[in-house]
DNA sequence: TTTATTTCAATGTTATAACATTAATTTTGC
DNA sequence: GCAAAATTAATGTTATAACATTGAAATAAA
């Protein structure tokens, strides 16, 4: 159908103004497609990002700083997400001993085990964006690489 | 550079997962590059959104709902948005006479001023995908739209 | 060493998204 | 016409983004 037909908009103003509503537009349904899998955990998709890093880590702690780099909003409010995830029990935090300015993050059993039961619906998630082929995909990550930094 | 080294992130499950994370960190990418403009005329894009909406239909006033339709994203929070503009004075609302359910908002002149100094800064604005080609807009466009209904 | 600067996490504020509920009003079914 | 259902806007709640500030601790400069 086309960006125009989702929107109710015939016209724009050229074809890069086309693009740059069509992937906010995207990027909104993207996110609403994969809600539901974090919704059945009972975590956001932010918390699962924040997880999904500390599990890479795992056993080293992060910090709240090395988690942010590592996300991929960089201005996200991380200490107070981690603070619901400790909530919840599936991370834990403990003030660093070598510098007492950062604290140690680490991701608990009942955060892998959330983590895991994600996991088992992983082809579902990258499904999101199944309609595309392989070549397609790998073309759409070229161009939304091109159009940030030209290259 | 490409998404591996934005995010630090060296390998993906598959390029459908690279690129539906590059849409995501291309869309913040995108919305940053735009708030500036927005900010300086003390709005949101949100509230800019609307605007938009309200003065494509002026003098015709529109309802919550049909604005909300015309959003791209529509979960939004149109009262309360519509509420900040009053707020403001960018746009104003009245009970409407035929259905006393709707209300009948429209943009003011001071919202019509703002949206022009706004106007002077649509290059800037639609420059924001300026590193790509009217060809790879076009092309990047077909690739979202595909991968959200598949043709 | 003592002070100034920098780093880092936490917290406060406003705007928004997503979701649920409510209340007013209109439409539908009988 | 009247009761039930549907529609619409408003509001309440939680999570988050973006931004600013604070306070503690480490580092640099004097």
């Amino acid at each position: 159908m086309g960006i125009d037909h989702d929107i109710h908009q015939a016209r724009f103003r050229n074809e890069h103004q086309k693009a740059s509503i069509n992937l906010i537009y995207t990027y909104h349904w993207m996110v609403e497609k994969t809600r539901q899998i974090f919704a059945a955990e009972d975590i956001t998709s932010q918390q699962f990002n924040i997880l999904r890093i500390l599990r890479g880590s795992h056993p080293q702690p992060l910090s709240t700083l090395q988690i942010r780099e590592r996300m991929l909003d960089k201005m996200s409010d991380t200490s107070r997400i981690v603070d619901r995830l400790i909530a919840k029990g599936l991370v834990k935090k403990n003030v660093c001993k070598a510098d007492r300015r950062l604290v140690d993050i680490m991701i608990t059993d009942k955060g892998r085990k959330t983590l895991e039961r994600i996991d088992e619906r992983q082809d579902e998630m990258d499904g999101v964006l199944g309609h595309l082929s392989k070549k397609e995909a790998t073309q759409l990550s070229e161009l939304l690489d091109k159009a940030r930094d030209g290259k």
